[in-house]
DNA sequence: GATGAATGAGGTTTCATTCAT
DNA sequence: TATGAATGAAACCTCATTCAT
């Protein structure tokens, strides 16, 4: 009934919470462990997401929206447009490396059925700059003649192809986005 | 003497029930619902499987064996590699096309802690020709220097990544595959 | 519906798979795992006992009989009182401490609401030379007094003392016997 | 802040209703049924015994401790054997007698598998007054020749076989205590 | 007669959600 | 507002019993 939160914070433990119950249960974690993850009563989840539906689809939006802010930052507005896909490509892997469970998460939220298309409109309306740029690489060498939206399909599943490498070192990890850009980029022409 | 044996039959309608709910709502989907969705009691479904557990990785078994055994009819064995890249491209995305439900469970499962490593095993021991094609395709071109596997994972995501894309008439639909082929396999080199 | 066993031989497999799995497990033992430990079909259980509660009456009567038996079996008709009691004292303990499962069966049933009066009943009318006995034993000495049936009750729960006594070798336990049959019969005087 | 407190009387109402049920049916006796008798939700019980063992286990403590706390009540400490003796076996019987089901559920748990050995090594340990004395009469008399622990089981016997003499009324029901202890005493001499 | 698959009621337990404190 | 006990629907699974073979 309520769902303006008193507390920032616990709105917050309560979302990292869910990820990391999430993440070793799947989307059945229970809301009752979720809370104790977060240090609340279980009660108390209630006061901040009316529903736990309600709290998967603000997951949802908050994990999207993070890794937008992720990208936007720094964002190389000016530069052409291959400056621009690896800014996307780099930072967006870096991201999803340095933040297994959110990944993980999202993942597992997109197949859902319980994220609402309303829930996915609301994120389609903030892409900005990425979407441009995503839209710019769709008209260009390859992509032009496939359907609108394949080039970012395309790029998020060779980033996903990525990531299931297992990366040992870091440092062998920033080679790898590189040499996959590389490959992507090719594709792109 | 033998009493009424077990039924193929059922057992089948039982795996079909699990995907088409699975496919609706989720792995929570129930195995009250998925027994009256093959047209049985509540009970039977115990005698053909012992675990709501077991049932899903008896599905993901059958599920990825027959996506299996889809590629391997009338594969290329003596064709050039190109050649059966594109048998693999082409006969795993019919299939996936043509049965959105098997396709969108058979991510659900791979993403669910329920399926036991010891089921992942028993499918990598029957790849054959497939294992054989893909890591050819690995040692060629642009895939030679990243890792193992990474030609593999990042064919499949490409195929995702051509499923998402709507295809209108199954005209559209053909002709979407052979394009995307062929922008995969300029990335291959 | 059919009661008339066919085969006494399979009728006594699940007697004994009864006593087994019940010791086991308690008077919860399902019908199916006794089946399978006589080494029968689940359903063949019910061609010789019409329902559960039936196998337990007839269990409960076939245990309750064989003690009987055996007590009767040499039994000194015409000693004295005190070589008679000391018969019934040696005989019963040593089937129960030679069948420790039927015993422990034995004694489950008789708490159980499973046993019916008639079935009770159907035993008391066979009691012979043994009730004869015990009602002698209750007209002599300490049970003088006491309620008819007391004499008979506190014998049994002597008994019941002497077996719960850990008997490490069967030398031990002749001795035992006896040593308690002279603490009982002193009780008696 | 603290929300409803866990309720002592509900905890309560479920054991005796447990009490009740199993009284009737046995260890068999639903968990639905209990929170009815206890007239709590389904759900409840489940806050106050994790499980339905845990709810045994828990029951059979509190049944004995109860029984050692009557004892223990009034124990007569600095008498002579004789007179401690004759307090257990006539306040034992009064609990037992005022206390049927009580008493009945008792021994049904004492010979159930739910109970774990560390539920019944937690008894041992609050022994104290009546251990002792029992250790006494297992000194004297007719018991010093016999094995350890035998006085003791033949006391809990010959009372069980008391109460399961139907005594009418009240009256006749303490002359009975007296004159099976008088019995018993004579054994031990 | 023997078999074991089929049945569905009922058992224990989990869980999202409510609400007294 | 925060708490966690209370709720009861619904989940998974067991089991005595039936009945086609």
């Amino acid at each position: 009934m309520m769902a303006r939160p008193r507390s920032p914070e616990k709105r917050n433990a309560i979302l990292r919470a869910a990820v990391c119950e999430i993440a070793q249960v799947g989307l059945g974690a229970s809301t009752a462990r979720i809370a104790q993850g977060a240090g609340l009563a279980e009660g108390t989840i209630f006061t901040y997401f009316p529903t736990k539906e309600d709290l998967l689809n603000e997951l949802y939006l908050e994990l999207k929206t993070t890794v937008h802010e992720v990208i936007h930052r720094d964002f190389p507005h000016d530069s052409q447009l291959s400056a621009r896909i690896r800014h996307i490509w780099t930072e967006y892997l870096r991201w999803a490396m340095e933040n297994p469970q959110d990944q993980q998460v999202s993942v597992l939220l997109n197949l859902s059925t319980a994220i609402t298309p309303a829930t996915k409109e609301r994120l389609a309306s903030s892409h900005g700059a990425v979407a441009q740029t995503m839209d710019e690489l769709g008209q260009c060498g390859a992509f032009r003649d496939l359907p609108r939206g394949f080039a970012s399909a395309a790029m998020l599943a060779m980033q996903e192809a990525m990531m299931s490498m297992e990366a040992k070192s870091p440092r062998a990890r920033a080679r790898l986005v590189d040499q996959t850009f590389e490959a992507f980029w090719r594709l792109a022409l």
